[in-house]
RNA sequence: GCCGCCUUAGCUCAGUCGGUAGAGCGAAUCACUCGUAAUGAUUAGGUCAUCGGUUCGAUUCCGAUAGGCGGCUCCA
């Protein structure tokens, strides 16, 4: 036995150790009751590898303990929790076959092949059997194996058979191994050496196994708080053409207290729901009788989208854009042209019969803006050319994935198309992108990431050559990552007519949806398609470039967004009704009419509460619609000749003279801050 | 589209082990005229989503359809 020399290192500190040979990374920190696992950033393994307590130093290593409330324990945690519920799960059902088992934001989920998916007494029972693991305190065990080893014992487990032979890269013609492996896949099999954690239980027997790269907690006793939330199928690898499996959702958390929090958390998210605000706040509702997917706005929710149009209208036109408009429904040859019913025909309603003829819906409006365009010749002099309209489109959306106005199958884009020459793409490209972020942050919309969408050149669902797919994308990315926006790639996501940069903005809980875009079109203007051509300075014709640009991406979908963001409190440029009127008395009723008849000839939205409640009664109806400013009257003001404020957070402001009053809401919808 | 769950008054939800239903909020009416988040009383609201089956009888059990919710796949 021998020394060797490590380094532990702790926050900023290092401190050199000399250690005997087989010291295992747990007795460097068994002082620590939070730390669950070690990262050695040593020079001897990959930089920032995460290994269990258990894991032996070598000579060299740089180790760092990880605690179980950082990014990574909660990691390690959460992996750890997703073993014990496939082992419950198992036990319950034992001929459940294992899919992946990954953590995930805020938690966990393990996929399962049974007979009978799940119901929600199911997950009560794995709970239970959960728990009594938990108490068992058994020990993860790492054992690595070799490939064909793990393929002979894990014969009862063919998903996990077929990951291994998916990171073996053994399927030819198959491209990269690695990619091909769904996501959360890398959890279990990873690279390299294929390991199985064995869970160890009191009489030292292996209680559970499974194929899995680690790390793990010590033991399971180390789970202080988990919950399982929901289950769902999902489809093997995330491919639909595949079996669907079992998923169960879970979360873990390193406290009872933290997995409260989190609950809370999503209590509060819940209260922010769009479909409940739209309700409560009367701003929009899906009649069953028009159908799936197809909202009607109500007078507030038309104030709402109204004030978004007007301001999105003026905005282009400012920048340069010409407003046009075009009709929904086109023969269907159209649609050929732009190549719409051979790529994106699944998208589109079916036809309608019209005199013998084939009409339909269009579901973008590319194909009307390019007939505008080739409505005469065109000269360079007139490029860049830009067409806007809010144009009403229809998309055939498969019915379990229409959401409240997040997804619909009828919506407005405030859609432009921009002709210009290559040469000036890469500006254009840049002044639309530059254009749509400050679109969003007039909004107060700062949550969000930019999306690069790609071609998948296995896929055919894409046309044009890989060169041009190559330059447009390229001017994309160059002017999205000019942003020093965060950008994320999305491989295969685009258009099939060209790439797309998107923007993804979160919803109250989360989830993320695309907002605008700007898709680089080579393609419908070509010669076999619209064949769009312009006279250059030479006199020679030309084609030109089409930019796609749909700057809030749906006006139903931003209003969807925004109320969330809002939580339905607006500010006040936005609010359905600015100023609520609130009479302490039916006395006080007709000044406050006379203040509101002066309000509304400045443009301001206002009401007044004419009903019988008790004033108290009025404050918390209009704090309850969420209403800016409460402008209340009562003897004192009306002979002070003024009226008192209160805001919506309940600060309040009394004996404001009536002008000052008026400038004071004037002002703050004029400058469009939040109050 | 796929898997699971759900659908009772305008909203949120009870309830009926098969004998046609209740509450709170909201609405209407009356009284009260009130100083910063709920005044009191009275009344009116339901073919228990729709259609079919089983049954003496279905809101309840079964099936189909529509719509919703949570995921997966897809997408603005």
């Amino acid at each position: 036995m021998s020394d060797i020399q490590v380094v532990l290192a702790h926050a900023d500190a290092r401190a050199e150790q000399t250690v005997t040979t087989g010291t295992k990374a747990w007795e460097l920190f068994k002082d620590s009751p939070d730390v669950i696992a070690a990262r050695v950033v040593g020079a001897s393994v990959a930089d920032g590898a995460l290994k269990d307590l258990a894991y032996e130093l070598v000579d060299g290593d740089v180790i760092e303990p990880v605690t179980i409330e950082s990014t990574d324990g909660r990691d390690i945690l959460r992996h750890s929790t997703a073993h014990v519920m496939a082992q419950a799960v198992q036990e319950l059902f034992p001929e459940a076959k294992l899919g992946i088992g990954p953590p995930i934001q805020d938690g966990f989920y393990y996929d399962f092949d049974v007979e009978t998916p799940f119901v929600p007494e199911d997950l009560v029972r794995i709970e239970t059997k959960m728990r009594k693991i938990i108490k068992e305190n058994q020990r993860f065990e790492r054992r690595p194996i070799s490939d064909a080893d793990a393929i002979n014992e894990l014969q009862d487990e063919p998903y996990k058979i077929e990951l291994i032979g998916l990171k073996g890269g053994g399927h030819a013609g198959d491209g990269d191994a690695e990619q091909e492996i769904a996501e959360g896949a890398s959890v279990e099999v990873g690279a390299g050496e294929l390991t199985i954690y064995d869970n160890i239980n009191r009489k030292g027997e292996v209680a559970w196994k499974d194929l899995c790269r680690g790390p793990h907690l010590p033991t399971t006793k180390r789970i202080p708080a988990f919950k399982l939330m929901r289950s769902a199928a999902a489809y093997w690898r995330g491919d639909e053409k595949n079996k669907q499996l079992q998923r169960i959702y879970g979360t873990a958390w390193e406290t009872k207290e933290a997995l409260d929090e989190h609950l809370h958390r999503i209590e509060e998210a819940e209260r922010r729901d769009h479909r409940k605000l739209g309700r409560d706040l009367d701003l929009f509702s899906f009649p069953d009788e028009i159908g799936s997917g197809l909202p009607v706005f109500h007078p507030k929710g038309g104030v709402i989208k109204r004030a978004m149009e007007d301001y999105v209208r003026e905005r282009h036109i400012a920048e340069g854009f010409d407003y046009v408009g075009t009709p929904h429904i086109a023969k269907e040859g159209l649609f050929h042209t732009s190549g719409h019913l051979p790529y994106y025909g699944e998208g589109m309603y079916p036809a309608l019969d019209v005199d013998g003829m084939d009409y339909r819906l269009k579901a973008m409006n590319c194909p009307m803006h390019n007939l505008i365009y080739r409505s005469r010749q065109r000269s360079y002099r007139e490029l860049p050319l830009r067409l806007f309209e809010f144009g009403h489109v229809y998309r055939h959306e498969k019915s379990g994935v229409i959401h409240g106005l997040t997804r619909v199958r009828g919506f407005a884009q405030d859609d432009s198309h921009s002709y210009v020459t290559p040469e000036q793409a890469p500006a254009e490209v840049e002044h639309l992108l530059n254009f749509m972020i400050s679109l969003l942050r007039d909004f107060g919309i700062d949550d969000f990431y930019l999306e690069l969408s790609t071609r998948d050149a296995s896929k055919d669902k894409f046309i044009g050559s890989d060169e041009d797919w190559a330059a447009a994308t390229k001017v994309l990315e160059d002017v999205a990552v000019a942003t020093g926006l965060e950008l994320v790639p999305d491989p295969g996501g685009a258009a099939y007519y060209g790439p797309k940069i998107s923007v993804q903005a979160r919803d109250a809980i989360g989830r993320t949806w695309q907002m605008g875009t700007v898709q680089y079109d080579f393609n419908q203007p070509s010669a076999d398609r619209f064949n769009l051509e312009y006279v250059a300075a030479d006199g020679t014709r030309q084609q030109p470039v089409m930019i796609h640009s749909a700057k809030f991406g749906s006006i139903e979908r931003f209003m969807g967004v925004l109320v969330e963001h809002y939580a339905g409190a607006f500010p006040p440029w936005l609010a359905p009704v600015q100023v609520q009127g609130i009479p302490i008395a039916e006395r006080h009723n007709d000044y406050l009419l006379e203040l509101a008849q002066k309000m509304k000839a400045q443009g301001l939205r206002v009401e007044v509460d004419l009903s019988d409640d008790r004033m108290q009664k009025k404050i918390r109806n209009a704090q309850l619609q969420k209403v800016p400013f409460m402008v209340i009257a009562g003897d004192n003001d009306v002979e002070a000749g003024a009226v008192s404020f209160r805001y919506r957070d309940g600060r309040q402001d009394n004996g404001v003279p009536l002008d000052e009053a008026i400038a004071r809401v004037a002002a703050a919808v004029e400058s469009r801050e939040q109050v």
